[in-house]
DNA sequence: CACATTCATAACTAGTTGGTTATGGGATCG
DNA sequence: CGATCCCATAACCAACTAGTTATGAATGTG
């Protein structure tokens, strides 16, 4: 079972992808056609990665008619703000560690 | 070229290779030994991981005698902690733009 | 010197992936 | 209804990737 990182970092590893995820998040909700446009591939490639996007939970989609409307999920990206947040924390601990010394040191 | 980003996504998309640079953040510097050990992997493998991890700037090499120590670089995070920001910036930015309407309608 | 240890690199392989073209299923229009 | 448009899926392929074993270079040890 992958993660919850795991799934984020996976996909938007590849360029493409998020490229994708970041216009949706710049300029709100968009149809396959029109992120198509200007993506530089196909347009199935474009579905395919929107799927990828769909079951990280980075974008939701909306039928309307024959189009499929797409628009980010930013929350989704909280995961990966922990997870860099942990990896921070650690040093900040450390640095703290080093502050206290310091205190130490002055008395 | 490959952006900044796009490095450091590539580089922690691997759960191998997260796993080493966490365990580097948690527990500080180890030996390429000290790695391999509950890697589950064989030591060639982690070290060509963290050969991507440091062409990405994730970690720092140290050598001391026959042994090479490994340091997690956690400021290189900046780029990635920098993007999430941006994706996020505009999900607020939207979402002061509702509380202007809010209030314009309050009027 | 002979031997052991630590790590990096080379060479290879199986599996994944990101792209393509082809096709089909609904929805809309005339 | 027939034609068209929008999107998703299928089938396929070239390229990449993450792992393996084998080997060697450099350092320490008896």
């Amino acid at each position: 079972m992958a993660s919850s990182p795991d799934l984020l970092f996976k996909a938007l590893a590849d360029p493409s992808r998020r490229a994708i995820f970041e216009r949706l998040c710049l300029d709100g909700e968009q149809t396959v056609g029109g992120l198509t446009a200007g993506a530089g591939i196909s347009q199935p490639a474009v579905s395919k990665h929107l799927g990828v996007l769909k079951q990280a939970g980075l974008v939701l989609d909306r039928h309307e008619g024959r189009q499929t409307h797409y628009s980010a999920q930013q929350r989704a990206l909280a995961p990966l703000v922990d997870w860099t947040g942990r990896m921070n924390r650690f040093w900040e601990a450390r640095f703290d560690d080093l502050e206290d010394l310091l205190k130490r040191m002055d008395q």
